[in-house]
DNA sequence: TAGATTGTTAATCGATTAACAATC
DNA sequence: TAGATTGTTAATCGATTAACAATC
């Protein structure tokens, strides 16, 4: 019989606080502290300790009450529940700026990922390595998914060629596309898109700028 | 009289939308499609045509009963609403990998970014050029802030000098931080901070991919 | 023990979705 | 006109926050 861990769901808002946590313990971690309490990272991050015990509640019932939370328990339950414990091995398409940096990047073995293979249509860059990691023509790229059985692309071409890129992902048997482009990619519905956009993040940041320069200006 | 205009309020939820609502539309107006209705917007994004309007509705009342919205008059709307047709200048602090990705990026452009030099420690690094833009002494930061009146500092450099480029860029006089460090930065409450980490965006990405290989398991 | 903290249920808040009158 | 679409008010849904018993 295959044993199942059942995958609960959690809330988005929920999921993308966890990472934040995560950082924050192994700070505590390389500090020597060994126990928290919700206090305390509530405190770290402005926000309520009730939403931390909730948040935390989702990994199981890990804390016990007046003590508080084993940092490294955390951790561990952190790390499992993202899987970032395992590697999952990705294919990134485009060796551009963007790709470089990515490939570069050694902090994602941290985040259970590994760049195995860049693809790109520029004859100068095909054949080299950055950092071990070889640059092959993008005609081969459905194949070698195929063959590594990679499950996860990531998509740093410029916007014109995002979606050709999705396509052979998706034809080659992907599962998840990791997706920098500015594009709202059209996949299949069993394909996962994740997309990380500098755009969405900037938005925020630019609309918070004017709402500052306007008060200064009712100040004046 | 210095005239206000005032800036509303907008959910964040929204606010992250804006984008790409801008990008299917100048997409349609590069296609010479000068028309579209929520009910296009929200097939194309999957997304119910009511929280389009409802969207819409905070740049103002742009639509036509039984028409629809003129396509230009929309873009033009988003832009100024995220202040993305003027020009921001900022300042980029760590010229490594992803420094010099988002140095090369043109596209910030289209987001009303403009990042003028590049700060770091490396001395093999000073005095180089990166598409124009100089790298400069981090030790001439805060005074450039200063005497250039920049306004936004983008974070690049690795997690452990996140904080203290963070502290540099606050005593020259930063308004608005952009954080590509996996770290919480510790900043006045009048600072804008925008987080914009792989790991989130990774996070909902690795959990998605577990709930799939999940089912995937249940159906053996 | 007394105080602090967890884990959970209930109340509140805000965003999404539904309903519908007004409109071209 | 009839049908499609906007803009807005009401209903629903889900996340955050408050309250509190259980616990070490």
């Amino acid at each position: 019989m295959i044993e199942i861990n059942e995958i609960r769901s959690i809330p988005e808002p929920t999921l993308r606080r966890l990472p934040l946590y995560l950082y924050f313990l192994k700070n505590l971690a390389n500090h020597g502290i060994l126990e928290v309490s919700t206090t305390k990272i509530a405190n770290e991050f402005k926000q309520d300790p009730t939403q931390i015990r909730k948040d935390l509640g989702y990994l199981g019932t890990l804390g016990k009450p007046k003590v508080g939370y084993e940092v490294p328990v955390l951790i561990e339950a952190i790390e499992t529940f993202l899987n970032w414990n395992n590697t999952t091995e990705a294919f990134i398409v485009g060796a551009g700026n963007l790709g470089m940096a990515m490939i570069g990047y050694e902090q994602f073995s941290k985040y259970g990922i590994k760049i195995i293979a860049a693809f790109d249509n520029d004859s100068e860059k095909i054949g080299i390595h950055i950092k071990d990691v070889p640059v092959l023509s993008i005609s081969k790229l459905t194949d070698l998914i195929k063959r590594m059985h990679v499950h996860v692309g990531i998509i740093t071409v410029p916007a014109e060629s995002a979606q050709s890129a999705a396509d052979l992902l998706i034809e080659g048997g992907i599962k998840a596309i990791w997706n920098f482009a500015p594009v709202n990619l059209k996949v299949p519905e069993d394909i996962i898109i994740e997309d990380a956009q500098f755009a969405t993040s900037l938005a925020v940041l630019s609309r918070k700028l004017m709402e500052i320069n306007n008060i200064n200006l009712e100040k004046v």
